[in-house]
DNA sequence: CTAGTAATCTATTAAATCAATAGACTTTCA
DNA sequence: TGAAAGTCTATTGATTTAATAGATTACTAG
């Protein structure tokens, strides 16, 4: 399951994506918004902020927008930025690697097979699901 | 990710579903061959009893061992048991739905549609994934 | 140039979950 | 009947998650 704060994460940034290159956007009024407390949103678009992602304005007239286009930031990113690994075992994962302790030979292990497929497979399915394809969806079903 | 619980739990089912059939299994001897604290192995193996995975015999002699046949039991069942949801989103999860209080409208919900999708997937193939699957896997390369 | 606005940064805390441990009890078998 | 092994209840410590508080810095308008 993904965190609260990866949650969050995502619908700020759609809602920052529905308004994207239409200026900053308050943290108070995505809080507000997508319902979500706002110190905690605070720290979250900051880190979307340092990654990257997002850029921010202060004073009078700031708030954060979208830096990337909507359509270069997918699930990946965002998963992996806030929760880490995308597969469920360490073993299987390309960026948070670590051995397994139970496992002494990991090329004859059963188990990893089954997660590498799922690993494969969650990475496909996220990576192409951006932001501008949420929106797309969104506007399309006439929200 | 999966917890340690939920990997004890698969290393142990595989461990005894390479031993099916041949009687009682000591709780000691799976936590040594698979470095698993042995109070916390009780617990798992105990929960796996009382879903019907399991049975056990008490007493001199007496041990666990696989009630399943090994290709009756797959990744989704143990998962599911040990840690819950296979769903990113409680809001796409089969077996732990609970609506989302971010979005409104779920039908026009752009997020879910991905996460539906990565459950979809992950389901098909951690069901096919059996005991008796990765234990066949480990015979031919060997171990 | 200064008042107000909004993001930034540091720090702390509360709650929940995860992982592990302890000890008394029960069943079974030789 | 005593030793072996699972069963049950409970407690604990560590870690992570979620949320909050307050001081500081940067920007804009007037």
């Amino acid at each position: 399951m993904l965190s609260k704060k990866c949650k969050y994460a995502i619908h700020a940034l759609v809602y920052l994506a529905e308004r994207y290159q239409q200026g900053p956007v308050h943290i108070q009024d995505i809080a507000e918004a997508q319902h979500i407390p706002k110190k905690f949103l605070e720290a979250i678009l900051l880190e979307m902020r340092n990654a990257k992602i997002l850029h921010s304005k202060k004073g009078k007239g700031g708030g954060y927008y979208l830096y990337k286009k909507p359509e270069d930031v997918n699930m990946v990113e965002i998963i992996r930025l806030m929760d880490g690994a995308i597969s469920l075992l360490p073993c299987v994962s390309l960026n948070y690697y670590e051995p397994c302790e139970e496992c002494r030979n990991e090329v004859t292990c059963g188990i990893r097979d089954a997660f590498t497929g799922v690993r494969d497979e969650s990475l496909k399915i996220l990576s192409r699901s951006t932001l501008a394809h949420i929106v797309k969806r969104q506007r399309e079903l006439g929200k």
